[in-house]
DNA sequence: GTCTATAACTCGATAGAC
DNA sequence: GTCTATCGAGTTATAGAC
């Protein structure tokens, strides 16, 4: 057992715990029970229970990536289905770590002012594409300030509460789908197509 | 300090508590501190921490007051509409309780499935809505449970995370307005007035 | 690098005084 | 009805053995 192995490890455990149970309901002894390790090794290796935490963010975060995308963002229709798709895909291939930002967002824990410096890069892009898409004519909306909501609702929400499973029918559907349908609700909520 | 002052001043203080903690998070000690009152109060009155938190939802829930609006629930159009305007106000009247709420679905909490109880119907409603609406060629959508997951979205999620203020630049607004912004969002979302 | 043992603390709950 | 005092079990963190 390398080093490696068991930072990275714990980091995993991390997120699976403070996924499901938050980060004050996670105690660092479960992490490393869950890590298959020592309760010390957290501090020797991260230097604390909170130094895990922001560790999740600055190695498995991929809204780091967004500058790659600078080119595309300038055509808002491009530009939002990016930012759709980026998130939805986040949100499926990383469930714990979209789970722990809604919880530590909700709960505006002692965490969230760094957490923003990872997630507010993405969410200004949605709004300036906004802006541009009404400037151009594509868009059309009252505020600015409630549609970034609306449209930031749809694609956080959607798909974190398993909780609600006793509501849905229709079963399981593929990825593609679930884009393209969020797609429709947000272009359409903004207007796309219509007159005036 | 009669038995309903202390009572209703625990309630008041753990709602308080663990809309910006969490349940776990938030001591009885620190509600009896809130209320003005000593730790064995909590056992003496409730009965322990968790019938606190259950009696918040009994005596302060407004969708309990659902079959009221019965009879308006039939056209499909008044139904979303007096919906969405509900749930705004909720949340808008009593965003701790709403906090609350939210943060308990998102961690799948012990107390979810009691919680279900009080929100279900609600949801349940707002589905049943979307399919007459569409039955009756108001609404058009492929997938009702993603449909139904953008509406709740849109309701729910916006205006509870004081963390995304520093993305917003437009100030205050009055109620009337975001129930209108909401309701434009969510019925072009839904299609209405498109053909076909 | 990983462990055990333990210090120092906070938690929920309650027995018993008043 | 409200208090103090306390129990037992949990927590983070770390000193020191190996």
């Amino acid at each position: 057992m390398t080093e490696a192995d068991i930072k990275l490890r714990i980091l995993l455990a991390a997120r699976k715990l403070f996924a499901m149970q938050g980060y004050e309901g996670t105690s660092v002894r479960q992490i490393c029970e869950e890590a298959g390790g020592n309760v010390a090794l957290v501090s020797y290796h991260f230097g604390g229970k909170e130094n895990v935490f922001y560790a999740l963010f600055e190695h498995l975060f991929p809204g780091n990536r967004l500058p790659e995308f600078e080119e595309e963002m300038k055509d808002p229709m491009k530009g939002i289905r990016i930012l759709i798709e980026g998130v939805i895909r986040f949100k499926v291939e990383d469930p714990e770590l979209a789970a722990i930002m809604q919880h530590e967002i909700n709960m505006r824990t002692p965490r969230i002012e760094r957490i923003g410096g990872y997630v507010f890069p993405v969410w200004k892009k949605l709004r300036e594409v906004l802006q541009t898409g009404r400037e151009q004519g594509l868009f059309h909306f009252r505020s600015l300030d409630n549609t970034l909501q609306f449209v930031m609702s749809a694609l956080i929400y959607p798909q974190c509460n398993s909780f609600i499973d006793p509501l849905l029918q229709e079963g399981e559907q593929s990825l593609e789908q679930l884009i393209e349908d969020t797609e429709n609700f947000i272009l359409q909520g903004l207007g796309v197509g219509r007159v005036g």
